[in-house]
Parts: C-alpha cells; structure tokens; sequence
DNA sequence: CACCAGGCCGTGC
DNA sequence: GCACGGCATGGT
C-alpha cells in the first residue's frame, strides 16, 4: 500500500514540512531543502532514509494493528499507510513544547516564524530550524514577540539544559519520560511524543484532547497496554482517524 | 461573545 | 495523591 504522505508529514508528527503544490512537499532538514512527492523520491538520500525509518516494516505493524478490533480496522482503512517519523532531538523537543494548548496549524506557522527569526537561510527563502547555539541567547522577551505565549520561558529552560537531549537515546521509556520532564513545559504529552517522533521509543502513547476523546468513547477501562507492541502507531491512527472523522461530521 | 487547539504549572486540599 | 484555574494566541 502506499503511504499517505500528506497525513504523516502535515499530520502532527512533525512541523517542519509544507505543501507547496498539490502533493509536493518540501522542508529544510540536514542543512538543505528536499523537496519530494514520494518516498521514492527519499529512498536515495540518507539522512532521509533513517529520517522516515524505512528499514522498520510498517505494512507488516499496519496489518496487525488492523487485525485488533473494529475501530482500529476502520481508523487504518480510512488513513492509509503511515509511517513513524525519526527527528532531531532538538527539533522535536522545541517543537512539541511550542504544540501545547495549540492547534496543527499555527505550530506550523510559529515552527515556520522560529526558522525566519532564528535560524539559517540554506537556500534563498528557505530557513533551518536554529540550532541550539542560536538559540542561546534568545530571552523568554524574544519568544514571547514571536507569538509564543506563556511557552516562552519553557523554551528558555528546554534550550539551556539541550545537552541532555542526547543522553535520553539509551534510557529505557520510564526514564526517559522522567529525564525529559525536567524541563519546563514538558508534561507527560509532550515527552511521549518526543520520545515517539524522535527516538523511536514505540511504547509512547500521547494523550492529546483528542485521544482522551478516542479512549473515552471506544475504549472506556483500557490502557495504552491494550495497544502492545503497537502503542505509538497504534495512537497515531486513532488520532488521524478522529480528527478526519470530526471534520466532516 | 464564546469556545477550542497534539497541556502544563502552581496552588489548595 | 487529585481537582481546578490560569495561561498567549489565532481561528471558528
């Protein structure tokens, strides 16, 4: 089957991707633009290829997620093939912290304000995300003129204690959870979905508005545990399923 | 005008 | 331990 890109690229998993044209995406990542219609178009490249984990049989974890129940078959029919993303840490740390009490759109738009603010032209118009260097000197005052509300002295804090994004890669899920909510503004929420999007820590299962309206409704006295091995991707579906359902409703 | 968005912090009990 | 108000901003 073929992915949906659109869906794992515009779908909240990352920020960093806009759709040019119809179906042609484009971001700067690894210091230069991509710009693909396809994960064909990625496959040669790669930092791409790591960066959307094609070696990971998404098909095979697809098909069992489907074979789990009624609501879960209807969520992977309707979205299609997705994919779990592999991101910077930093990237992804900023970014989830920007995310909360806020909407897909306007993260989009403040990730797109921080790169234009902060970060570096790679290609005339096109900007990288700051790394942490830049980032350095930045006050809570700066963030705040961005748009980014009561989360400006968060990113203050995430920024200064960066150096530790690293060593979050070899601790099991529970102390990775506790290391990252150490910093302001990461909560439960925010620190799985770093820890999905970004080091590929599978049991991650974000409760988002949205999802505490799936488990309410479909799945009252169940855990993430139901979801085993599948939570992440698990979570993902239901979460593209919903927020797709709702819109036509 | 209200209410909502990939929530979390601080306070009070 | 849990409940609750507050919180910046922009969209509907």
């Amino acid at each position: 089957m073929k992915e949906n890109l659109r869906e794992i690229l515009t779908g909240g998993q990352t920020f960093s991707w806009k759709e040019e044209e119809d179906g042609l995406f484009s971001a700067v990542l690894n210091e230069k633009v991509y710009r693909i219609r396809s994960l064909e178009d990625a496959s040669s490249d790669a930092y791409l290829r790591e960066y959307f984990d094609l070696d990971y049989d998404y098909e095979k974890a697809m098909r069992e997620i489907a074979a789990k129940d009624e609501i879960l078959r209807a969520a992977v029919e309707s979205t299609g093939l997705l994919r779990i993303l592999k991101q910077d840490h930093f990237i992804a740390t900023i970014s989830f912290i920007l995310s909360q009490n806020n909407n897909i759109k306007r993260i989009t738009g403040l990730y797109d304000r921080f790169c234009r603010a902060f970060g570096h032209e790679v290609e005339p118009g096109y900007f990288s995300f700051p790394t942490k260097k830049e980032l350095g000197n930045v006050s809570a005052e700066d963030f705040r003129a961005l748009g980014c509300g009561f989360r400006a002295p968060f990113l203050v804090d995430a920024v200064s204690k960066a150096d530790m994004l690293d060593d979050i890669e070899s601790m099991d899920f529970d102390s990775a959870m506790n290391a990252l909510m150490t910093i302001k503004g990461i909560g439960p929420k925010v620190a799985s979905c770093i820890l999905i999007f970004s080091y590929q820590k599978r049991e991650g299962f974000p409760m988002d508005v949205w999802m505490k309206k799936v488990m309410s409704t479909y799945y009252q006295g169940k855990d993430k545990s139901y979801f085993s091995p599948y939570e992440a991707l698990s979570q993902q579906y239901l979460f593209s399923w919903i927020r797709e359902s709702s819109k036509k409703a």
